[in-house]
DNA sequence: GACTCTCGAAGTGAATGCATTTTTGAGGCT
DNA sequence: AGCCTCAAAAATGCATTCACTTCGAGAGTC
């Protein structure tokens, strides 16, 4: 279908198939923010939206659609009729999430602390001890970021507030990208669930206060372990 | 070009051309938003995109596009192959925005002090004098508009924070929504306006605290002022 | 009578085509 | 040599079309 790198294109289409139920304008968005967190898209850089269709191998109505969204998130910057940009400061795109992050979870904490569903915390008590059993690393790794996941966007779905619970679960997202760090130590895996585990603890007592902080401090020391900018 | 309410989508057309240099979806974007929050979609409503195009009188490709976006922003939900209906509390999304910016645009404050480019603020306090002289009620009113405008999205923008800078001027661009309240009192809004400057000051100075705690103040005072749930 | 199954209608996601705009590179001019 | 002009090439936005999925009503069955 495409002329020139098609063989690029199959490639990179097989593996979004891979994952079932996700549209292609998805999978073009991820390629492109993948591509500018990893570098290989610098700020200023254009983005011809055919040329990128061509590469992944899908016509240009789903990257027009993925590029709407990322100009819409500021990701990049595009006036009517001509090519996209990437923003400047676009590859410090993780950084801006994790301060983003820490600006409005404690606020959804405390918003959420009492009113999660009794089900749903039933739910994440499950897999918070489906991490408790060492099973191989991957295994484990595997049990945590669900865990971390559910939790989050358990918090942001009880805050009551819309536009907070999609910004939060758009930051959960993005953790996808950075979860591929099987080379991280166990100790901050295994200190990241205790502080998990307390943050629980507060939503299921209704503690707003308790909640906050405990979301503080994990956000907090999250980011003063990890080096320069690889925050989230 | 549609076949049933042709009519509606004509005069619906006419008033986005009004509006130059937009694009369709961003006129479709907005529309959509629109009935939401004046109680037209309800939550739980669902939105059948060919329905929408044909009334709008445009065709299914900006109204995808649209929709992805609210998607995005979680006003909407949608599986895929469904279609997409109003999230729950859609209708509080003006209540939602207010409460997000409390919580971001303080911190905004903070880091843009003192990095506002010098010949931006000179192009703010243009705009804050041109509120000063008092001429026509709906004069006065518009130049208002532009300075608050002007004032947060250059905070957004010299935060140095990409996603915190695309949220806070996603939430002023959904100011234009609320801003057509003519008999708002004028005290509210000199009042605003005042506040408006000592943001200004602060950041001019460079002083960090003050910006923020002046940002809150400002922030709040609004939220406590105005009816029930037309916060922003 | 209630339930299930099937088949038609409608809707969504994606591809392609078309008109307009922008980009860009060559040529002429100062 | 540098700058401007302009036309060809390419990219964008939107419309249209195609393939597939989902929804819904009616017939058939228990």
């Amino acid at each position: 279908m495409a002329s020139s790198t098609s063989e690029i294109g199959t490639e990179a289409q097989v593996e979004a198939t891979g994952e079932q139920s996700v549209s292609s304008a998805d999978f073009v968005y991820e390629e492109i923010l993948k591509r500018i967190v990893q570098g290989e898209l610098r700020e200023g850089s254009p983005l011809r939206g055919s040329t990128i269709a061509a590469e992944l191998g899908v016509s240009r109505t789903p990257v027009a659609q993925a590029i709407a969204r990322l100009v819409a998130e500021g990701v990049l910057n595009q006036e009517l009729n001509h090519r996209a940009i990437v923003a400047t400061g676009a590859e410090r795109w993780f950084m801006s999430v994790h301060e983003v992050r820490i600006l409005l979870e404690p606020a959804a904490a405390t918003a959420a602390a009492g009113k999660i569903p009794e089900e749903q915390l039933e739910g994440l008590e499950e897999l918070s001890e489906a991490v408790n059993l060492d099973s191989g690393n991957s295994q484990l790794r595997e049990a945590a970021f669900r865990f971390d996941h559910a939790l989050h966007n358990a918090i942001a779905e009880s805050s009551g507030n819309l536009l907070l619970k999609s910004i939060i679960q758009k930051c959960m997202s993005f953790k996808r990208f950075a979860y591929r760090v099987p080379n991280d130590p166990l100790e901050r895996l295994t200190r990241s669930h205790q502080e998990h585990l307390q943050i629980l603890k507060a939503l299921k007592h209704g503690d707003s206060d308790f909640a906050s902080s405990a979301m503080l401090l994990h956000l907090r020391s999250t980011v003063s372990e990890l080096p320069d900018h690889h925050v989230v």
